[in-house]
DNA sequence: AAATATAAAACAATCGATTGATTAAATCAA
DNA sequence: TTGATTTAATCAATCGATTGTTTTATATTT
């Protein structure tokens, strides 16, 4: 359907602002309302551009949100991919043991916990991409090789670790899905939970709050002790 | 918006044909594209009717897809919440102890799932519920009180009386969330997860597989260990 | 001057909603 | 049971508004 699946035209730098406030309103715009909710006139009003731009940088609409889905995993998901490669990073250089994967893996779910639930651009990747798992488009592969995968792999095999079983066995696989969706599921139905308890929002305390059940109880699904990782992790940072 | 929002029209018997089409294809319809991504002409042409009887009975677009998860919710979800009152039953018959909690709970979460993850109206539950989570209309208030409140409440006093905490704190309300979540995520990313495994689909074999690693987390999530409450469970029927 | 970028206007197509006419059924007087 | 009248339901045709896209013209930069 897009026109031009290469790269943007930009043949000099002078449309280069107005390439960037779009992505940048789209981000924001197709997060919210999604590819069919939100009207081309209105996404160039939020960017302050004329509706032709559009067609002309992208192509179409479609061009346009695959675009922005690119621009939101390739430049601004960089704090979740340094977090992979972190974690990924500690895994290697220590040596392997199930303690030392269950730390780690309560580390990862922790810190990503807090992301996706506080910052902006993480909030909008998990909107765009719940999206796209109910009705995929070409988005969603970009998603999922920019940062879910990467992801799913990691846990994984923390988790493959943790349980001395074999990284690539179904049931590894189903484990960490579960875990990592446990982390997404809080952003996703984060309306069913304010309402249960009462919450106008999630603040920062109550997603570290959050984040840190999330992990006690991950530990406790991968069959260990959740305080003998913790103390030893941060000195006991907090206790819920 | 909507006309009215009181009972539809059906002054004789003899459209309750043309209601009763509407309301079968929007479940389908709206469940799959969501209430922007489908138009009144295919709806009405999915049901048989004419694009006049949208109007004609639920007064507009907007109350026929609200028409359609009301639908949804006291007629197709009775599984569901046959499956609410037979826990809740089985729970007061019996004398309160974290162990019988736990089970029940493994029950709950086990039925659920595979319920979620093959029953044809579930399906359809969780994927305009998703919808209503990222973008809430005045469906999501149908939608939490007639099924998910009683669920999460049920699940929230179950988790509370295997870990012996208050049923309203949040630390058991967050946790019951997490281990619903973990149920209805197998449902709504099931895409990812299909994709890392190589499936095609989820099987009820399959659907069977996960719901029994999800029980067994869960378990270990409230503290207690899986093996024993599941062979006390139903004769241990299954080891995964 | 040539290439690139922006802007306003117009494009065909489709959207949800409505119209007036027609058909089917129910109601009631005889 | 009739026949006349009213009500309910269905239909094709059409409404104005809005959709994504395109065109045409103008401005800017190289």
């Amino acid at each position: 359907m897009a026109k031009n699946l290469e790269s943007i035209p930009r043949k000099s730098g002078r449309g280069g602002k107005a390439i960037a406030r779009l992505l940048d309103a789209g981000v924001d715009a197709f997060a919210r309302y999604g590819l069919e909710g939100i009207a081309t006139r209105q996404l160039a009003k939020a960017a302050g551009v004329n509706v032709a731009a559009i067609a002309y940088y992208f192509g179409g609409k479609e061009g346009y949100y695959l675009a922005v889905v690119r621009h939101l995993v390739q430049e601004r998901a960089k704090p979740v991919r340094d977090l992979i490669e972190r974690i990924r990073g500690e895994l290697s250089a220590s040596r392997e043991s199930p303690e030392t994967s269950a730390r780690l893996l309560l580390q990862l779910l922790q810190d990503l916990a807090v992301t996706i639930m506080l910052k902006h651009d993480a909030v909008a990747i998990a909107s765009i991409f719940s999206r796209e798992q109910l009705r995929p488009t070409d988005a969603f592969d970009v998603i999922y090789e920019g940062v879910i995968q990467p992801m799913h792999q990691l846990v994984s095999q923390l988790v493959a670790q943790a349980t001395r079983k074999p990284p690539d066995a179904p049931e590894t696989i189903i484990r960490a899905h579960a875990l990592l969706g446990q982390v997404f599921l809080f952003r996703i139905a984060g309306t069913t939970l304010c309402r249960r308890l009462g919450w106008k929002h999630i603040t920062k305390a109550r997603a570290e709050h959050i984040a840190n059940i999330i992990a006690e109880m991950a530990c406790r699904a991968v069959g260990l002790d959740f305080r003998q990782i913790d103390s030893e992790n941060t000195g006991g940072r907090d206790e819920t």
